[in-house]
RNA sequence: CGGGACGUAGCGCAGCUUGGUAGCGCGCAGCGUUCGGGACGCUGAGGUCGCGGGUUCAAAUCCCGCCGUCCCGACCA
């Protein structure tokens, strides 16, 4: 390609609108535009990217054994109802819903579960037509509530959705296996670092699920890692090691005025005691009865392990008016002879004495609670938020909290979409099964973002060769000597006669230009061709990811290149 | 959805407090010089000051409403 003809201006200045580095990259290379808010349209640039990423998906994909279709992004709102994630998505706006003429609802497809499983189910009707993995590359809509960085959260964006569907449970773990091992091939090929963790299944549903994360500053996804690397999970999903019960030494109980105290910060500072001291009692609705959760000051209740404990309940936060209803003190509840309440307590509750709490009266607490003497829990559950630190829950060594951007998520669904949308089967004994699916997705347009966050310096975007636009640019860097371009040309042909991706830079620029956007665009090899240069007989080699540079003779340019590319990461 | 900021030429910004001629840098066009790390000189083009309403003799500037964009939070295949 020539960079004269290429429909690309590179930005001097950093654009208002973007903060994340690969969100700013993006735009000053001329990799894309935005049109509004969470919406953006692929530069020649950046759609070349964008394709090398979804060739080592396809290429990944196909070699696991699963089969490309493409669902259309329009989606009829009926199975959305069927399976209970038309109001789940439609009505909480996160789906962008429309109508066609006869006023019949519609929406764009966020995910396609409910469309390729009625899909697969009339197709197949028997246990040997299984297993099969069916998969798309298609662009996705979700109208988010917020959408930020750039192509890290967009309301537009290419998604690989794959569905596996099996006879039974254990076929589906190996189906899902596949993906997994698919999944690592994809990553890697794209130059990205990443881990798999345990994660928290949101409104997907379904078993077990593991997120593929990359870590990077700006990611929005919390994770967890011990140091023996046995064990990473979500935040959302983190599990620790329980803490031993504690013996020891009961203080006597001592009421303590805390005048306008109700916050656990108010009365760390108050009474110069460690949060993790304080002895945390929040009020729920769960099921329609009143629970107070306990957990120790220095933690949040992770809502997703609450709602999972109570499950199937409905769990609801107390309001202020709750509070006055059910007669408690808002800031001021203890655990403590309170009647007819569920207590329910986290793990590490038991691992504690003598704890700070609420007086159940205004402005006091009480110091020297402690469990058995002074109050009870009817059941225990891990609930409480994870803390850097905290033993793993596997090995026992400290976790460590890690921030990462989730490229890829597999699901195993069961027959969580089968059952309700009657997507059957004929099993071997003539019985009629719902299939066992799994889901299993990689956000495409993410990934160009992650691996730009995590390949880049002060001078733009470091390229992984497998990603970059073009592996080579040839830079003219001179305008009035007809030895350097004529050089250039010769090697840019050169290239292309080796199927080698090249840019040739015969832009009317000076030679900084021209350095800086080469470095900006992030191309792995450089090759300068000058009037110093041409006259002495060389010609400069620059591997952008390293800086390194390279002299060598002009007929070897070409081959120098070759194998610079070769070696370079 | 809650909180905050911003919207002036293609891009980055100043001007707004204290109302009165719309400015700077980059980019763009022409000419000349220069030619390997974002060149220099001269000349020039380019703006409904986000939109609507109000106050005023007069609004980019003050007031109200709306729209848009970003950031923090809530939310989140």
């Amino acid at each position: 390609m020539r960079l004269s003809e290429l429909f690309a201006r590179t930005l001097r200045e950093d654009p208002a609108e973007a903060e994340a580095p690969s969100h700013r990259l993006l735009l000053r290379a001329a990799f894309m535009r935005q049109l509004i808010s969470g919406v953006y349209t692929f530069l020649p640039l950046g759609l070349r990217t964008l394709r090398k990423i979804e060739r080592i998906v396809r290429e990944e994909m196909d070699a696991a054994g699963a089969q490309e279709v493409r669902m259309p992004a329009i989606v009829p709102s009926e199975p959305w109802k069927v399976t209970g994630r038309w109001d789940a998505y439609a009505a909480e706006e996160l789906m962008f819903t429309l109508r066609d003429r006869s006023g019949r609802e519609l929406g764009l497809g966020p995910t396609h579960e409910e469309i390729v499983t009625p899909l697969v189910a009339q197709e197949y009707e028997s246990y040997r037509d299984l297993p099969v993995n069916l998969y798309q590359i298609q662009w996705k809509y979700r109208d988010e509530a917020r959408p930020k960085s750039g192509l890290l959260r967009g309301r537009e964006f290419l998604m690989k959705d794959a569905y596996s569907f099996d006879r039974d449970v254990e076929g589906l773990r190996v189906s899902y296996q596949k993906m997994i091992h698919a999944y690592d091939a994809i990553f890697s090929r794209c130059g990205l670092a990443f881990l798999v963790v345990e994660a928290d299944p949101g409104l997907i549903g379904g078993d077990e699920n593991h997120e593929f994360m990359a870590p990077a500053d700006v990611g929005e996804d919390l994770f967890v890692r011990c140091e023996r690397h046995d064990y990473a999970a979500n935040v959302e999903a983190a599990t620790t090691g329980i803490p031993a019960e504690a013996f020891g030494e009961m203080d006597p109980v001592e009421e303590v005025h805390t005048p306008d105290r109700p916050s656990i910060r108010d009365v760390v500072e108050l009474l110069d005691v460690p949060a993790d001291r304080m002895l945390k009692t929040m009020g729920y609705e769960v099921g329609g009865r009143l629970t107070v959760v306990l957990l120790p000051g220095d933690r949040e209740v992770n809502e997703g392990k609450l709602r999972r404990a109570f499950a199937p309940d409905e769990v609801r936060m107390l309001e202020d008016a709750d509070f006055e209803r059910h007669g408690l003190v808002k800031g001021y509840v203890g655990p403590q002879g309170l009647d007819g309440v569920v207590v329910v307590a986290d793990h590490r509750v038991r691992g504690g004495l003598n704890w700070v709490t609420g007086a159940n009266k205004v402005d006091h607490h009480v110091t020297g609670v402690n469990l058995g003497r002074d109050f009870s829990a009817d059941r225990f559950e891990d609930i409480a938020s994870v803390l850097e630190g905290d033993p793993c829950p596997r090995c026992g060594s400290s976790l460590t909290i890690g921030r990462s951007i989730e490229v890829g998520h597999t699901f195993q669904l069961g027959s969580k979409y089968s059952e309700p949308l009657g997507a059957t089967f004929v099993d071997q004994d003539g019985a009629e099964r719902p299939f066992v699916m799994g889901c299993y997705g990689i956000g495409i347009s993410r990934v160009l973002a992650a691996v730009i966050e995590q390949h880049n310096d002060e001078g733009g975007i470091v390229w992984p060769k497998a990603l970059a636009p073009f592996g080579v640019v040839v830079i003219v860097a001179t305008r009035d000597h007809e030895g350097a371009v004529a050089e250039g040309e010769r090697i840019y042909a050169e290239l292309r006669a080796q199927d080698v991706e090249v840019a040739l830079d015969d832009r009317d620029e000076t030679a900084g230009v021209k350095f800086a956007d080469a470095d900006l665009v992030g191309y792995p090899v450089q090759i300068v061709v000058g009037k110093r240069g041409v006259e002495a007989g060389t010609v400069d080699l620059k591997l952008r990811a390293t800086g390194e540079r390279t002299l060598a003779p002009l007929a070897e340019g070409t081959q120098t290149a070759v194998d610079l590319l070769a070696a370079a990461p």
